[in-house]
DNA sequence: CCGACACTTCGACGCGCGTCGAAACGTCCC
DNA sequence: GGGACGTTTCGACGCGCGTCGAAGTGTCGG
């Protein structure tokens, strides 16, 4: 697609390619490129300032990071005047991110201040998981999907016949068959709650409805998402949720 | 599970736990221990002298990463007698490292050796993925069963009820539903072809019917599988595959 | 046109870690 | 028991890379 593609350079016979895990792994390895990719997570594109801030590196070295990861293929990147937005590069790179940080160990960071804490425990209840849901809200609601029988899980997530009338009637036809052949009705391990969560094409899809109608609205600049009163009353009506599955924990 | 847990040292509000990619991504970094990780995905175990012949280091290398490997949960081992065998901690780790590798730029190595060369495009062609197939013919097949409505593709991957049918006829019961909710229809970004191919606990149960039936077998004790000419047969019967699918590249 | 701002380039510093060989330990076989 | 073998521990070496500040380039606004 870009420029500098090594495929062509290569006599055909006395080289094969191999995939080179380690170049990735190197990309993840540093504390701050893995912050970085983390933050991206949220799907919003973000200055080069703004990258440092939160790293809270200076920004001679923030560029050094964003240019190795944009040539790794991570991030993508737009220049607009003085400005330099990155964001992850595609859904399939913020999938592979979210696969890696389930599985990863868990660090203790410490909380600094009070609303430090309370940012917390939004994270955990509600966030946004690059272009869906995520948190303990998107793992219950998935929960109740299949209670409900909207969503079977022999032999892999998918939608029932009831699933796809559920989301017509919340106004979201059914995108899952547009992209010719490849599924999107995909899980995505919360790594708060070490269980699935609904994602692919029908979980964005069902997320950029939910902020249409401003049940959810977008938190403090972070990837918290705040659940709004009439998220609620939709979801208990919708989905039969409990009060406990609809609060921060 | 192990010992040295540190989620029981923090006191209750002070900490938070976050996902430490890093410390992750540092694990795959390095490209001894990717080679390692990468060879292990033929779902074997091996032992420690063996891992350090085939990526090339001392033994005393080898030890302190597969010490490094094990303490970060990417590995399990075992002792016996003089011996250190290690293998893949899990197939969740296994389908983590594979989803890794198929994003992975690619290195060019230098073939040193005709067999080398053709063993390289055996690997392209049938290779064992963890506990399931893997290369082109694993994609023939996973695309055949699309073709023939075995598998659909809306909504995510699953067994339509002729293919549940054809499992059956070939011996293989219904193994998805076993683990209590938890999908196994999965697919697998095959890092030669770049298309998804059949993985989860019915490609693992279909690889192993092969094995038995001897339409496969286990090629020079690397990744490489071999398919037999009654394997063969049995594609073109039961999968309708033509003769290009069924030989190497 | 000039100052503020966003970002980049460069050079220098220092730590972390992958590497090895030598030597020790434990296990197995004769 | 003795010798071979698989594995581990230790210490030493050296490279790679993340970090910064200072200076430079380009862009926007007044």
């Amino acid at each position: 697609m870009s420029a500098g593609d090594n495929r062509l350079v290569t006599s055909p016979d006395v080289h094969a390619e191999e995939p080179d895990l380690a170049s990735l792994g190197a990309l993840l390895a540093d504390s701050t490129r893995a912050a970085i990719c983390l933050a991206l997570l949220d799907g919003r594109a973000w200055t080069a300032s703004e990258v440092a801030r939160l790293a809270g590196v200076a920004p001679s070295t923030a560029t050094s990071h964003l240019n190795r990861l944009v040539d790794g293929g991570l991030l993508a990147q737009e220049r607009r005047g003085r400005h330099r937005y990155v964001r992850l590069a595609d859904s399939g790179i913020a999938e592979m991110i979210e696969a890696l940080a389930a599985r990863a160990p868990r660090r203790l960071v410490p909380v600094r201040s009070l609303t430090a804490a309370r940012r917390h425990r939004a994270v955990g209840f509600a966030r946004v998981c690059y272009d869906h849901l995520g948190g303990s809200l998107a793992v219950a609601m998935t929960d109740a999907m299949t209670a409900r029988e909207l969503l079977s899980w022999e032999s892999g997530p998918a939608l029932t016949a009831s699933g796809t009338a559920w989301l017509a009637r919340l106004g979201i036809a059914d995108e899952a068959a547009g992209a010719a052949g490849r599924p999107h009705v995909r899980t995505c391990l919360d790594w708060t709650e070490q269980r699935p969560h609904l994602a692919g094409a029908v979980a964005a899809a069902l997320f950029h409805r939910a902020l249409e109608a401003s049940w959810l609205v977008p938190g403090d600049g972070s990837r918290v998402v705040r659940l709004t009163e009439p998220g609620r009353d939709a979801l208990r009506r919708h989905l039969g949720l409990a009060d406990e599955a609809l609060s921060t924990g």
